[in-house]
DNA sequence: GAATTTCTGATTTACGTACATCAAAAATAG
DNA sequence: CTATTTTTGATGTACGTAAATCAGAAATTC
């Protein structure tokens, strides 16, 4: 059997009240006193029970999420992963609120920030804009003592406890060499669809692509990124247009949303090509495109794991535990034809 | 504020002593009653709090894990990965056992099987060998209402609750797809070096990967199998061989572990020649050869991760809850030098 | 050394569930 | 209708912790 508070008590000779003072640090214990019963928890071990601690504290994690209000697949599948995991709430003492916040725009993010500030919930994870006045206001949070945890998108140089996403350096450079071995050393050019390069993740993305496809595939050419808004009629549009112009284009990299443009255009326009192609998110679109061979490859990060990963370290964080780093650490998923889930 | 056991008993206007008997399923309860007990808990939505119920019967799941004696980097690994979650089993109101068995001897864990079918355990989890009489000792412990999951390796046919392993057709066709590409139409032979085609994982890799080389690749020949039995040595000395004999080698499909020797011999005689290599498990030496070029892509699967979902649906499947299916679904990891963990 | 302040101990209630006991009520058998 | 069995209610204790109260002890101040 695990060690007790009585145990505790025992061992450094005080009263369970002392022992209660000192655990949950209220005052009224004097140094030497709280020194001995300390001494006394590491000597016999003790690990506080939280499933006991909750359950006399009537305990409930009040969490919020910011998430961006976004019309994407992606965007779409994070809520409802939100929503997924709202469900499941009462069953983990937690209660989470979801907050729309208008997508890409900081003011409207500090502004939220700022008034949960006031409400103190037990903690807060976001999908972060990657602005000054953004990491300003997470750090508030932060030093207030509230657990903030960063998602899908990372906030450069926060104090946020934590970033549940994918690194997009490394997911550019991945989509970087695939590209250039699945070419298998042809010469020509590659077009980059992104979704704007105001955002974080898009532009690492792209930064990393764009680096090793010049330290390793030189005898490929990146034309200048086609900035779709994640919008599939504007992605169309360009694709269309860059496919009808350049007949060099012998590969894409779609690093954003807005994939069913593309899709669309890759099949209207490259039917007789041999295009190679690597886009980012599994979807429906996408799937199908994958499995009827317009995309070689999809890139992906699994937006459930990613919300149940915040949700566990916002919780370990609220009650002073550790997490499993190996277990947080959020994957970049390669799907081929052939190991779709 | 979630029901309880008090707004049950209010509900259906019986006492607490009944609600009891109904949700604990103990004897002296009318049709009648039970009935209106339980329709008052559907109604109310009433579930029940797993933590207070653990607290009240002081309960601590035993559990058995059953590894294999085998000493390659995988199973070391799966066993460094076990002792972790013991080391954790405290906090988490588990009490994990480990019982080493003989690798790839039915015999030995048949036996263990049933020795634990008379123990009773909350629950068992083993690495499957996979022959009828292991089967029929498994859906033994299952039928006596014992949780049974299999980790890494499954067993056809049998009641076991859940796999927590990856789909090894698929891998086999991912690693086809890979080579496949990589080599980008060049005609020549691929060597591929298993560990047995006595156990079944190797058995379903191979056979994914033969069918859609043969399906989509039709310009690549597969040699015949090479079986290093998982032994650094053995299998170094087949690969050099075969390297030597054979020069019209430009692929290299790794199925099983011993992936040492394969390294050693490929960099002493294959430096010149380009070589495509996709291999399986990430260790310490095919992760230095992934980064040196030696290896063109790992295959994964993710040992701390099917042991923490063995132990998520044992647990599950103790208290009669459920799990969350895309969380338990062990993916096929797919490293290149850049996305690397 | 008395008055005051600061610590500490003892005790109680609560959280939601499990489980046991004993008495009372209801159903069934004879 | 009585005797018996079955079903139900009332109540208490326990799990490990939190939190509160109040009295008493120890330390500090003057």
């Amino acid at each position: 059997m695990r060690p007790t508070v009585h145990d505790i008590a025992a061992a450094a000779g005080v009263s369970l009240a002392t022992v209660d003072r000192v655990l949950n640090q209220r005052p009224g214990v004097r140094k030497v006193t709280r020194e001995k019963v300390e001494s006394a928890i590491r000597e016999i071990g003790y690990v506080r029970d939280v499933a006991a601690a909750n359950l006399a504290k009537g305990r409930t994690y009040p969490f919020v999420f910011l998430v961006p209000a976004s019309d994407n697949s992606f965007m779409h599948g994070l809520n409802a992963e939100v929503r997924a995991a709202v469900a499941r709430s009462p069953v983990e003492r937690t209660d989470i609120r979801t907050i729309e916040v208008p997508a890409f725009d900081p003011a409207a993010l500090v502004s939220e920030l700022e008034r949960l500030r006031g409400e103190r919930p037990a903690g807060v994870a976001l999908v972060a804009t990657d602005a000054p006045d953004v990491r300003e206001a997470v750090d508030r949070l932060v030093q207030d003592g509230i657990p903030v945890v960063t998602v899908v998108s990372d906030l450069t140089g926060s104090l946020r406890h934590h970033y549940a996403g994918v690194d997009n350096i490394a997911a550019g450079r991945t989509a970087a060499r695939l590209l250039g071995r699945f070419l298998g050393g042809a010469k020509g050019e590659i077009a980059v669809l992104a979704g704007s390069m105001l955002v974080r993740d898009h532009r690492e993305r792209l930064e990393g692509f764009a680096a090793l496809i010049s330290a390793e595939f030189p005898s490929l050419a990146i034309l200048p990124v086609i900035e779709g808004r994640d919008d599939p009629e504007l992605a169309h549009m360009l694709v269309s247009d860059a496919l009808s112009k350049k007949d060099g284009i012998i590969g894409i990299y779609s690093l954003g949303a807005g994939n069913r443009g593309l899709i669309r255009a890759l099949k209207e326009k490259a039917a007789d090509r041999a295009l190679t192609v690597v886009a980012h998110e599994l979807t429906a679109h996408t799937r199908a495109a994958l499995l009827d061979g317009t995309i070689d490859a999809i890139l992906n990060q699994d937006a459930g794991h990613e919300v149940r990963s915040a949700i566990r370290v916002l919780k370990a964080k609220a009650d002073g535990l550790s997490v499993i780093d190996a277990q947080e650490r959020i994957r970049l998923d390669i799907f081929l034809k052939d190991n779709l889930p």
